[in-house]
DNA sequence: TCGGGGCCTAAGCGCTTGCTCAGTGGCGCG
DNA sequence: CGCGCCACTGAGCAAGCGCTTAGGCCCCGA
């Protein structure tokens, strides 16, 4: 995938959201929520950036807080069904853990602004809002943790601590969100590759 | 170490800040900012958690700003101690490497409160302070970097990306104060000791 | 041609924010 | 005893916050 490409995604990232307007807004959240965090950014920042009165938020959406929980929805479903893909393919558990990794990886640093604001803004979501999102975050830990298992029942790894080597490998993954730039050096292809070695070491299997 | 000794340690943290009231204001401003973030923080929940009126907090410090810098410079300068002591140490770059993250991952663990700030609030400080504190951490990298192509460089590691791999080691050490909970079934030592053991492996030196 | 609904704005409400300031109580020193 | 000092408080200011409301524009079917 070319730079072209991947900004194109990068623009089509929110295209599901309809009408045009409340796209604008909510690509116009996600901007600033990855900026200055969701309690520094204003409604009426949100709407400029957008390109319309602070008013015309609250047509499209209720508060604040739901453009987050929106934001923090669609994100999470995002990630989960690209740990679903890996997990679920055929393939070793080496190949399954490689592939999980690199997309996984990957897609923290091509969608790191996005990314940025679910992993690091959670806290500001309201309490039912949250409770949801967490069940998403459980359902991808278990997806990797199972690929981990496989692996250490088959020998093909050598884990002594499944659940706590399944958080690191998942920490080290979501913490790409928090130091990609775009501006660096690494394309997210590359930290793809280079996580998914480093974690294939982890586990004690073939690199 | 027992609970007991941890809490008290946990307690002391500030025990070098005087008077008795700034102290007390620091400690509440840092739980208060790893609880709720520093935006989402009031002045007026510092000092009610510091047992004093709103008014109190300036005279012992100018802004809310200035506490948020005091609490990070003085947390960068503790984890970049940490990080050089075992990086000037005598031994092995695997000693060495064994030694830095074991600490620095279980400071991370033991001092979470704090470390979640300094971590995950950065963007919160104003320009200058900001750049001051980017110099302790770049301070940090390098140390570790030093070790890793030591043992890059005498064979006892085998990386092919040295900025890549120090890049990841140290995100997986700072990401550890976003997961970690007291209550949880880890302790800071058996952090640190898993951790050591996973990027021991990730460097593809002896485990 | 014209009525109605969807989308938008200008204005502003009630409230909270970071921060200030005049005044007070109590402690140490002469 | 009395005086000065200073940590601290109660009250409150200006600014900015999330959000609401009243009204207008424009397109579309009848």
């Amino acid at each position: 995938m070319g730079a072209a490409e991947r900004a194109a995604n990068e623009g089509d990232e929110w295209s599901a959201v309809t009408p045009d307007a409340a796209r604008r807004l909510v690509s116009a959240a996600v901007r600033a929520f990855a900026e200055r965090g969701y309690h520094a950014t204003t409604t009426r920042d949100i709407a400029g950036r957008a390109g319309m009165s602070p008013a015309a938020l609250y047509i499209h959406y209720k508060t604040k807080e739901e453009l987050l929980y929106r934001i923090s929805g669609t994100g999470h479903e995002e990630a989960l069904r690209i740990m679903a893909a890996a997990a679920e393919a055929q393939g070793s558990a080496t190949d399954r853990l490689r592939d999980a990794v690199r997309t996984f990886a990957r897609w923290h640093a091509e969608h790191h602004t996005t990314a940025r604001v679910i992993q690091y803004e959670l806290q500001a979501l309201g309490a039912e809002h949250y409770a949801e999102i967490a069940g998403l975050r459980r359902r991808t830990d278990r997806l990797l943790r199972q690929i981990i298992e496989d692996g250490a029942a088959s020998g093909e790894f050598r884990v002594d601590d499944v659940p706590g080597t399944t958080l690191a490998v998942l920490s080290l993954c979501v913490d790409v969100a928090r130091w990609f730039s775009a501006d660096g050096p690494r394309t997210p292809d590359e930290v793809g590759a280079l996580y998914a070695d480093l974690v294939l070491r982890m586990v004690g299997g073939a690199s």
